[in-house]
DNA sequence: ACTTTTTCCGTGTACGGTCACGGGTTTTTC
DNA sequence: GAAAAACCCGTGACCGTACACGGAAAAAGT
């Protein structure tokens, strides 16, 4: 039997204390204006009797508007952010009705000059939380310590940086997912060769969260299997035609068995390419629910994916801001970390 | 950007279409005493003005209590419908809230009897809806018979039975459950033979969910590897040395590689049996993450368990009904299919 | 002792709904 | 055609809390 009627209301304690509801109300909000004697009665009758606020009525009552922001890397549909857009989307629903909007800024994430920009933007018109997925070390630290200052909470979603004063994380462990992804890449079976496919980027300042999932695999495989070789294949975001050329070369003269692994989110690219040269036998791993991904494990270009409800992340790091904004919760966890989801053709109808 | 200040009140509502807060309320819940000419005409500007109904407001005014049930079956704690239960008791947190009382009962399910009992108890006081977990099937059948005559909204949880006036459905897809298990188990290895491990039941028109597994699994070995023996072994479910006679011998005599699975979601005990005997190369796989399970993982006697979160298809099966109850609002999918998880020793520990 | 200021607190309205009540209209009934 | 019934619909009192406002009491100033 769960939950009990909560039948004690600011009146009663009111009366029973021998005051007002004014004056409950402001000790209840520590508003002042209230002489130690009657807010110590006032605590014990509320002690006595159990009260608990009406957060409905509170709610009601209160007609505060609070505003969020979130500030992700641009996005299309279909692609990993977009994910993420959909589950702030989706928490911004909800939040709405606790007079909450949800505000999605979105920067180019190859691009410092525009995330700087921004942040700017967020900054003079400073809201009550906000959201950062973070791309750019340098400037997210400055980012934050402004907002800090301000004491407006932010949460790290994706991947976190190394200060402090966050007010929660929500995320993949990264290093892991590398570790587990090596795993299910090699494990009982004895690979010649492994590709990992590399999006080559600008340097600046850019901090890739996939290079600790990079170091996972990489620590895997020198610890099972030292035989194998791994290279490594350089890719042009610009020409979607050099991946052919490079994918061509890393391929030829290759006898034994050979894996092919990416991550990032693009490993569709690579069962494309598997796709139009009609190899077969080749063991293709790579991170992320994307549609295009999926749709390459049902083709059976793909075996495994590992994935994560990135859409539950950003809908549970919104939650978490909101819950601290209205409700005055503090986070349950400071470091949260999501799951990780192999996904393989017979599974992979199941995950929404 | 996402969510709107969602100003319109059922006073704006009224003044536009020329009627009273009274007859937009009528309209809203269908409580009839409307004339078609007014309903229509307040139904357009509802329309066009997009109203949503304070969501809070509503609550506070509408001081009604709602109860619902959820019958399951007993369990100690770390076991399968502990999980269940603690799902509940969550959603059973945020329910009561929204005035909502959610109680949990239980039966033996090994009993009829205790089914029936139970049954009749609900009936007598009938809730405003009902969770179910199916196990006896005549006997469920005629209690959601009655629950419909009565027009209290049944969910079913874990399995459904074939009837078609249920709420909603959550669970497993189980049957797809068996095959991938079957895939996780002899994928890649050439197994000489297969244990399926079986806990003896009495009849007794007890309807028991993993036998669509079980289906799922003989097919794809059916289909996939002709050649591997499977061999049920019975255990009787009073007697725990049972299980070591029995597997004894059924270990005899083999030499090839060997696999064991259960498709209930007590793998450990298999676990267990293979620790004592210190047995090598044995391959088992599993289903649930009970700690105990979990456990098995992580010292190495399980290599992969296939999970689902029970707690979040509880969860989601009293909100269902939640929603429907405070808020008027319909399922969005009847069938409620839950992921497949696959875990192993490297993502087992960000299983929460 | 009489202002002036400060401190403390009660009152009342608003928030956006729900729902009982009762009065006015129309339709049925005899 | 009047009485009864059925049908519609507006009114207003809540629900439990937040907060502005203004006044009483106490402290400080002169």
């Amino acid at each position: 039997m769960v939950g009990k009627d909560n039948r004690v209301t600011i009146n009663d304690v009111a009366k029973m204390a021998g005051v007002s509801k004014g004056t409950v109300d402001r000790v209840l909000h520590d508003r002042g204006e209230v002489s130690p004697k009657s807010r110590e009665k006032v605590l014990k009758v509320i002690e006595e009797l159990g009260y608990k606020p009406n957060f409905y009525a509170s709610i009601l009552a209160s007609q505060k508007k609070h505003r969020i922001v979130c500030v992700i890397p641009e996005y299309v549909s279909g692609d990993f952010w977009s994910l993420t857009a959909r589950g702030v989307e989706e928490s911004a629903e909800t939040s709405s009705r606790f007079g909450v909007t949800v505000e999605v800024v979105t920067y180019d994430q190859y691009d410092v000059e525009s995330f700087r920009h921004v942040c700017n933007r967020v900054l003079a018109d400073l809201p009550s939380g906000v959201v950062v997925a973070p791309m750019f070390r340098v400037e997210t630290l400055n980012f934050v310590k402004k907002l800090d200052a301000s004491g407006v909470p932010y949460v790290y979603i994706d991947s976190k940086l190394e200060d402090d004063s966050y007010f929660a994380y929500f995320g993949m462990p990264m290093f892991q997912s590398g570790y587990l992804c090596a795993d299910i890449m090699a494990d009982g079976r004895s690979l010649e060769k492994i590709l990992v496919v590399r999006i080559e980027r600008d340097k600046m300042g850019y901090s890739d969260p996939t290079v600790a999932r990079r170091t996972g695999f990489m620590e895997y495989m020198a610890a099972h299997c030292p035989d194998t070789q791994i290279v490594n294949v350089f890719i042009d975001p610009k020409s979607p035609e050099d991946i052919r050329r490079k994918l061509d070369e890393a391929f030829a003269g290759a006898s034994g068995n050979i894996g092919v692994v990416m991550f990032n989110s693009r490993i569709h690219i690579v069962a494309e390419y598997i796709r139009e040269r009609r190899f077969q036998g080749v063991r293709v791993v790579g991170f992320d629910a994307l549609e295009k991904n999926l749709d390459a494990i049902r083709s059976g270009h793909v075996h495994v994916l590992i994935a994560q409800h990135s859409d539950r992340q950003a809908a549970a790091a919104v939650n978490a801001l909101v819950d601290n904004l209205i409700h005055g919760e503090p986070v349950h966890k400071k470091d949260n970390y999501t799951q990780m989801d192999i996904l393989n053709r017979f599974n992979c109808d199941y995950y929404m």
